[in-house]
DNA sequence: GGAAAAATGTAATGTTATTACATATTGGCC
DNA sequence: GGCCAATATGTAATAACATTACATTTTTCC
């Protein structure tokens, strides 16, 4: 049975890197999250089992797995949350609820090629990655209504 | 002859709403910025004429901007812009360039009634306002090529 | 086993934003 | 004008988010 972490080790392992510990350690965090998480809300979770844990322990750790693509950052929300899709080539378009803070990450929509070329008919060439989309989520419409 | 500030001024009244003295400092920085300014710079621009201000000072004031559609927040640059076209009703979607940091406004764009609902088509319901589109603005694609 | 590279530990600091409460200013009412 | 209530601003402290610089440990490769 090959968990997310298996398959991320895999997918570091193609590229020449590894998952430690510490990397593992996060990363389990996060996917068990469900959701986005604070860096400092990692830092507390790590200092559980590791005392000398510090901010740059975490930040690090959050710079390796962002570049690696196993974890988005959410700018909107100062958070970062574990990519359910990263094994795939995608263009990571998050829908993030402005009531409940959840993300729902898009694989690679049909209308995203529009969009860049609508865009690009502006002059401004959009980046790959990283739309984010606020708005309200399908569980927190039915709430509000 | 109307120079934004009175426009914003008129706005304001419109919406039983002043610009006082602060507010109008305020947002007068960030129109001679013609781009995003951090909360700290305006803070310390405000601090020549006025020794007292202090981050409630200049939080409370973009609060209050950024309320009345005059003054929009770039999330992923943690940074505030004059909104260029406020007296229109509009969408909010802001080129934001991750080389020069300049951001560019558009103002409702035809594709963005298809995106809504394209968005719209998996359960989630997007915001009117605040879309960020990261990329390479014309004068950083010719610098970078 | 030893040198170089990668990863992590540690201390300090920088940057962004909020809370709580005090004071001042404005506008309506008598 | 004098008073009240509401709005706006001042002030002090602190919280929340993130980086720099350097030391130490661990891994890799010869
Ligand atoms: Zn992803
Ligand atoms: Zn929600
Ligand atoms: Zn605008
Ligand atoms: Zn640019």
């Amino acid at each position: 049975m090959m968990t997310p972490l298996d398959h991320a080790e895999s997918w570091l392992a193609d590229r020449g890197e590894k998952l430690t510990e510490l990397r593992r350690e996060v990363l389990s965090h996060l996917l068990d999250a469900h959701g986005p998480m604070k860096a400092y809300e990692l830092l507390t979770a790590l200092q559980k089992g590791r005392p000398g844990a510090s901010p740059p322990t975490v930040y690090r750790t959050l710079d390796f797995l962002v570049g690696m693509g196993l974890v988005h950052r959410i700018d909107s929300l100062q958070s970062f949350v574990a990519c359910p899709i990263f094994h795939a080539p995608h263009q990571g378009v998050m829908l993030v609820c402005e009531r409940c803070h959840g993300v729902e990450e898009l694989e690679s929509p049909s209308w995203m090629e529009t969009l860049r070329n609508e865009v690009a008919a502006t002059g401004f060439v959009m980046n790959q990655h990283e739309l984010e989309i606020k708005g309200l989520c399908r569980a927190c419409q039915e709430a509000t209504a």
